[in-house]
This record gives C-alpha cells, structure tokens and sequence, in this order.
DNA sequence: CAAACCAATCTGGTTTACCAATTAATAATT
DNA sequence: AATTATTAATTGGTAAACCAGATTGGTTTG
C-alpha cells in the first residue's frame, strides 16, 4: 500500500469519513447497546483505509463515550441508544474547531462559577496554592514584567479549589487556547496589569472567608 | 523487548511519569517556547519506554496546547512560558476522572448558559432541529417510553444553536458520561418524564421568542 | 446429557520496520 | 569566498508484524 504523509486537516476529513461510516454500519446492521463492531481490520477492509486510521476514529469515538473498546476482545456499543448515538456522531463530525470569542465567553462563565465554587470548598493547602500565585503575579508586575503565566496559573488554581474536576479539565483545555490567541493582540496594558492585583487579592480574600457572592 | 499487555490504569500512570519526566527534562534544559524536544527516539531511550509511549504522552500535552509535533521536523514547545507550563502539567497530571457529580454541576452550569445564547443567537434552522426534537421526545413519553435519548438530543440541539463550539463541544464531551451514570440509578419517572414535555416547550418557546430570560 | 477441557482462531494492543518530508552537512559552481 | 546543488542523516507519521489474552467450536469425560 501507498504510503503518504497528511496534514493535520486531511487527517481530520478522513477520520471524519470513517466515523461517518461506522454509524451507517452500527445503523445498517441495527447494533445495539452492547453489542460488538466488527474487527478493526475487517472495518479497514471494508472501509479501504488502515488500521491506524480505523484505531483513531474508534479512539476519538471513545473519547465521546460511545464506544468501548476491551483488550483482546473487540469494540463494543456504549449505552447509548441509536437515536442518541445517531445525533451525537453527526455533532462530532460536523464540530469545528472553535472561535475565539467561544473560547472567551466559555472561560468566563467557568471563571464565575469555579470562583464561587471555591468559595464554598476551598482546603487550606488550596488557599496557600493561590497566595502563592498571587505573590508571583504582583513580584512580575511590580517589577512592570509581563505577568500573563502567573494570571492564568491563579485562575487555575481556583478552578482545582473549586474541587469539580469536570471544570477544572475544561479550564485546562481553554487555557492555552486563550493565551495563544491572546498574546497575538497583546491586550495587556500596565494598568490593567495593576488594577488585576486589587482584583485577584479581592477574590482571594473573598474565597478565604467563603463569601460567594463575587 | 518483553510484550506486555496493560490495564487501561497502569497505561494512565506510566504516562503521567512520562509527562512528568518531559517536564523535568524541558526544565532542566531550559528549553523556551518554540524550541525543539529530542526526537521520539531518544526520548523513548532516555526514558526506557517505548516510542509509541512517547508518542501518546506527547499527545496528550498537544491535546492540551502545550507541545506542537511537525511532520518529518520535530516537537516543539508551545508559545507558553515555564511557569504557565509547569503549572499546567502538573495541573494535567493530578487531574483524575471526575465524579458524578462534578459532570451534573458543569451540565447545569453550561445548559443554563447555551439557553441563553440560544435564545439570542438562535437561526430558524436551529429551530427546526429543536422542533423536530421535541416531538421524538413527545411521542416516546406518550407511549410511555424511555426518552432519555430525546430529552439528550433536544439539549444538544439548544447546544448547537448557542453558535458557541467550546460549550457545544463540552456538552458532547459531558453527556454520555451523565447518561452512563444515570441509567445505573434510573431516576426518570413517569411524572417527570410529563413535566418534561412541558418544560422543553417553554424553553423552546422563550428561545423562539429570543427572550433570554429563562 | 451436561460439564469440563483443549486447541485453533480472533481481537485489540504493542512493537518493529519502513516512508517521505525536512534539515544538516558536504560538494560544486560562480 | 559566497552561493547554490547535492547528498546523507534525522524526524514524525504510517503500515505491517507480532504478542498474549479472550473467544469459540468441537471433543472428551464424568
């Protein structure tokens, strides 16, 4: 077989091909919860393409919780219903990758939420974690450096003091988005920078006496 | 080398040392952002574990935005500084799967909000997505069906017709975790099921009528 | 007749070998 | 000496080979 190097997005439309294949197959022979695919080189037979790309889209499937897939035995349908099943494979394949302004309002709503969170559960190990990013944000911005790690890393530490790991994954995927985005228009002006410490010792102390309303 | 085969856990905790040995290693190196990583090969040899190890923790930090791989050239660092980064992978290696009621909270917390964008955002083909949703869901309660996967559908319709792909993306990443958890406990009566019907009506109504006030 | 056993086969996971694009080093040319 | 061509080595990606646990159908045994 021919061997070829694709890009990242080639990459993306064939693996959405053959997760577009895999729920006309699941629909075609009527799998039910449970039941098992069929191997995954008979499904890179049948669907002309390799086993590695058949693994990827199985993988990315699994990610979204609709297959399971057992060592030495095969691929299974998740617990899910066809109807349900049905709508979330054509999400997947049809989600693109997300706009900036997505990536901002989603962080904000975390932000909001997670602080108040945190509020309510912070642990002592949690409130040292935070002064201790508060402190290395105002040394960088004292000394009129640019302080956007420390900001990200105290919001961070928030969201693990919120104690909801779902959030804090969320957080953890954004994040980086967020920074990559932002450092292309520079927003962060000195006062800005300056007016952000009142801000962070505000919330900080705010969580410190469990107070949620931000 | 011995062939083993490994539980899904033990794979988890060999990649988080693996993680953790690549962010010793960018430390100790002092490697920045957009420098080059060692090649698969010799990391996988400093490590003592394979390249396909390699490979998948490497993966997992690009599927965190913090290393990027180049085809037939190398990976590189990603535009964040050392602190954000180690901060972030130490964050991504205490990171455990989340309980169920971490995902309960996040869905509330992001189906408040896409109803909201829904409403004010919302295209007359969304509509027709949640119109033809909210039927299913009617017809199954009727017949005094299960309609979880309707109900499912008809939240991810409002997800999709929030225009925000970062929330759309998370709900498709929380709910068949719900739904896998839920089912075990099958808290879905007959009435509720009803007050569904009416429920969804309203929020479809208000979503309509682009009133946000849900 | 049912249960226990066994070998052949099948399966997802893992390692190995190989590919082509890229990069670096070297040679050739002006 | 500087620049361009050319070759060799490196790299992430991909396909193929291999592994051991699971499955299955048939056989034997109680």
């Amino acid at each position: 077989m021919k061997i070829e190097v694709l890009t990242k997005h080639e990459n993306k439309i064939i693996l959405n091909e053959i997760i577009s294949k895999i729920r006309d197959l699941i629909n075609y022979k009527n799998l039910e919860p449970g039941d098992k695919l069929p191997s995954e080189r008979m499904l890179s037979e049948k669907f002309g393409v390799s086993r590695s790309n058949v693994r990827e889209a199985i993988q990315k499937l699994e990610f979204y919780g609709l297959l399971k897939s057992k060592p030495q035995s095969g691929t299974f349908v998740a617990d899910i219903g066809q109807v349900a099943l049905n709508g979330m494979i054509d999400d997947i394949i049809r989600l693109e990758d997300p706009e900036f302004k997505d990536l901002v309002e989603t962080r904000i709503l975390l932000e909001l939420k997670t602080c108040r969170l945190a509020a309510l559960r912070r642990t002592d190990e949690d409130l040292k974690q935070m002064e201790e990013a508060i402190q290395a944000y105002e040394k960088k911005v004292m000394n009129g450096e640019d302080a956007v790690q420390e900001d990200l890393l105290f919001h961070l530490a928030i969201a693990e003091a919120s104690g909801n790991r779902t959030m804090n994954n969320f957080m953890l995927i954004i994040t980086p988005k967020i920074i990559n985005n932002f450092e292309k228009y520079h927003v962060c002006d000195k006062d800005r920078a300056f007016r952000g410490i009142q801000e962070h010792k505000d919330i900080y102390e705010a969580i410190k006496a469990q107070d949620p309303t931000l």
